[in-house]
DNA sequence: TAATTACCTATTGACATAGTAGGTAAATAA
DNA sequence: TTATTTACCTACTATGTCAATAGGTAATTA
């Protein structure tokens, strides 16, 4: 399940692509547009500075502006810096104690390939493939 | 993510289906063999006999068979049946209020082609198919 | 100097998850 | 008949996450 951190994160993206001639865009232009409570957009836009995925410049006239370009983005590292994990199943997240069964479970191949799947599924997509479509 | 309730489900309908030749497998023996807490997997196993995936039997000798052949069941129905749903974003859930941006939202159908192919994958794959693996 | 913006820490209410506790009802074996 | 074994039932709880809100400080420009 994909939360939204996630999919706020996601938006906020697309918005700054969409606005990426002016130069930085204010926060609060963006909650506006976008309907999201800027308290909250804060908390999300924070990962994403700090994923170095755009930056920010405070004082008038600041805002925010992507690093690079929409085509150089994927969807999957956007997901996955702000929802911490793109992992299905606790068996294979990064933190996850190792279980004992792992070896003989029936189940983990199945985790294993739908992981996979949704891996190649959100790095294969680009930002500016959902900015594309009309 | 998938939490414990679908994965515990699974395993224990695997459980069943190794031991189909008994008459009937009393819970205790899944939780044990599966190291599971009995009394959780109550809970799950509720689940699977009102959604008529299982049939359990009271008293001595009694426990927990099948309704069908491994083969006839998708592990789709069972993880929809005891995690409630397999949609990966709210926007998508059955309860979910129409969001009335959903017309012009540029995510949306990246969420339903996630969520279309999740689907596809998860009822792709039969009871079976998890057994076979040696 | 005032306005605007990013950036920071802390707090909160609601809900889901992952169980536990303590029973009752049904069926069988002695 | 009685003891045992099993399913089945309702309620409770601790913990954590989610989705926000609150109330600031620091930086920059007009």
């Amino acid at each position: 399940m994909i939360s939204t951190k996630g999919r706020y994160a996601l938006r906020v993206m697309l918005d700054l692509a969409e606005h990426a001639d002016e130069a930085h865009v204010p926060l609060k232009d963006i909650a506006e547009r976008q309907g999201i409570s800027k308290k909250y957009l804060e908390i999300i836009v924070k990962s994403l500075v700090e994923g170095r995925l755009i930056e920010g410049i405070s004082g008038k006239g600041g805002g925010y502006r992507l690093c690079r370009k929409p085509e150089e983005y994927t969807v999957g590292e956007i997901l996955e810096l702000t929802e911490g994990s793109l992992a299905t199943v606790a068996c294979l997240s990064c933190g996850a104690p190792r279980c004992d069964r792992a070896s003989e479970c029936r189940t983990l191949p199945l985790w294993f390939e739908f992981d996979r799947m949704t891996h190649d599924f959100f790095y294969g997509k680009k930002l500016s493939d959902l900015l594309a479509t009309e």
